[in-house]
RNA sequence: GGCCCGUUCGUCUAUCGGUUAGGACGCAUGGUUUUCAUCCAUGUAAGAGCGGUUCGAUUCCGCUACGGGCUACCA
């Protein structure tokens, strides 16, 4: 019988959510649910410095737009509360001293400027400075200092860090869920700090506690946590406690360039790397989001979910069900994975067509409103259907329907080479044969306009351009007898007699 | 510099020793639409290099190269 699965998503507030860490979010979620185990989210804000208003409540509201909402966090089902790392700073230090107890750690007293120094000074000697069992005692810290004397100079307010007393001349032999076996040699580890001088514990401290007490099972997290790892399990194993088991997660690259993914590559490149269009409030500066640039939540979660996962078949398209009941953590793929934003785009356009054409409306009315444009007398419905499959975007809708609501104030120069000196007598003729229909539907036209083309013997190619120039005022759009049909006889006729006089 | 991870078409990927190395995005061509787009069809294009193990390596191992991550009292 296998433990309770339990994991969590646990950011830092420091900023909006990027897309790599949505997808961290999202393969947590997908292996909880597969597992009818639980997700949670932690908020890791230890880091007082780097606190960003409204990051908090943005993670929350991106992974609920999402639709991979957690089972539990800050406000909900508190099962294992506080969830916010710094309502729980009192746990920390008890658990900083359990480890200085039992030997597992050490106090440190040397500044953070002297190390930086020490560091720089090294680095310009070409050597390599660590922090680490080389040089632990031969430095500030109560390996060296009497009990008492550290006692002292704690009460007299020095400050002080707490570190880990990395084991030395060990090889450990990790176990990753995707890497598969990892070995680190414990003597080229440094004595990361576990407990800050401004009392607040680091992450690794903060996390493997909170990970413990809120009955982690796995922990799947990005690549770059992947150095981390050995530290985490020495932890587990000082504090006597059971590690969970890990995943590293491969990276999401720049789309071209080389690294990973950061928050400012999207602005730069144009498309989005945030779920939701966030403002930052220091340089108020915009950052585009996916949900106001028209990208539906399934379609992001679906190209998401395939970098870097497929359930080995060929199926692309995934609902967030199917995702949930095929995800398996074995099958996701080692190295890192290109960010494609036109793929991103395709995805948008499958579930773009899979939409029901009143819901498309629907989202195409604030639009239409924003605009000012009047809705009411046109089939909304009907113009969608004709437009969509064309479209990635709801967002682009307007540009490929404007024709539908309003005349052309414009014709579009190349396309008026098709305007040609018999063109406003045939146009003439047209509107005549056009009146006199009764049964004003796209198929009941064509077949009229045809009859009337072929037995006059016009060739198709003069009437049909300018008819569609004069319509839409360029060669683009729908079939164009359901763009007559829907505009009716009157404007039809009427933008025809404007096109004669205005070309 | 040190440590760790990775490497199949331009991109995302399939392949769990024997395949004409498959699919998708993109791109190109053709067809449909007497428009544009969609759609359909076809095409384009890949195992980083070198050694080994093996009857046989994209697949297993090693080295090199390249890419990436980490190396803070940030997460």
């Amino acid at each position: 019988m296998s433990k309770q699965v339990r994991v969590r998503f646990a950011p830092s507030p420091t900023g909006p959510l990027h897309i790599g860490g949505v997808r961290t979010a999202l393969f947590n979620y997908l292996f909880a649910k597969k597992n009818g185990g639980t997700f949670y989210l932690r908020v890791e804000d230890t880091d007082q410095n780097r606190f960003v208003p409204g990051a908090e409540s943005y993670i929350m509201e991106a992974l609920e737009w999402l639709g991979i909402a957690p089972d539990e966090t800050i406000g909900k089902n508190e099962k294992f509360g506080p969830y916010r790392q710094s309502e729980r700073k009192h746990l920390y230090k008890e658990y900083a001293d359990q480890l200085i107890d039992s030997g597992w750690a050490y106090y440190a007293f040397d500044t953070a400027e002297a190390l930086d120094e020490q560091r720089k000074h090294d680095e310009e000697q070409g050597k390599t400075f660590i922090y680490n069992h080389t040089i632990r005692e031969k430095l500030d810290t109560s390996l060296v200092l009497s009990k008492e004397d550290t006692a002292t100079r704690i009460a007299n307010g020095d400050n002080y860090v707490i570190r880990f007393k990395t084991p030395v001349d060990e090889t450990l032999h990790l176990k990753d869920i995707i890497r598969g076996d990892v070995k680190f040699e414990t003597s080229l580890l440094d004595d990361k700090v576990l407990f800050k001088s401004d009392g607040m514990p680091t992450y690794h401290l903060a996390n493997i506690v909170d990970d413990h007490l809120m009955e982690t099972s796995h922990v799947i997290r990005g690549e770059e946590w992947l150095p981390s790892m050995p530290l985490h399990v020495l932890l587990y194993r000082a504090f006597g406690w059971e590690a969970p088991e890990f995943a590293h997660l491969p990276l999401i690259l720049k789309p071209v360039g080389n690294g990973k993914l950061s928050k400012r590559d999207g602005d730069k490149l144009g498309f989005p790397v945030f779920p939701l269009e966030w403002t930052d409030n220091s340089t108020m500066t915009k950052s585009i989001g996916y949900r106001e640039n028209g990208f539906f939540p399934e379609a992001v979660v679906n190209f998401l979910a395939l970098l870097g996962w497929n359930d080995g078949t060929e199926q692309e398209l995934f609902s967030l069900t199917e995702l949930v009941n095929k995800f398996d953590l074995n099958r996701v793929h080692k190295a890192g994975a290109k960010f494609d934003p036109e793929k991103n785009k395709w995805f948008n356009h499958q579930y773009l067509m899979l939409q029901k054409d009143e819901d498309l409306a629907q989202a195409f009315t604030p639009i239409l409103e924003a605009k000012n444009v009047d809705a009411t007398k046109v089939d909304l419905v009907k113009i969608v259907s004709l437009i969509k499959e064309r479209a990635n975007f709801v967002t682009e809708f307007w540009e490929m329907s404007d024709f539908f609501f309003e005349a052309p104030t414009a014709y579009d120069a190349k396309a008026k080479k098709n305007w040609k000196e018999e063109t406003p007598t045939l146009m003439q003729q047209l509107i005549t044969v056009l009146d006199e229909i009764t049964d004003f539907t796209s198929m009941n036209i064509e077949t009229i306009v045809k009859d009337w083309m072929t037995t006059n013997e016009i060739g198709m190619g003069k009437v049909m351009q300018p008819f569609r120039l004069s319509l839409v005022g360029a060669l683009k759009g729908p079939h164009l007898f359901d763009i007559v049909e829907v505009i009716g006889k009157a404007e039809t006729i009427d933008r025809i007699k404007k096109a004669i006089e205005n070309i």
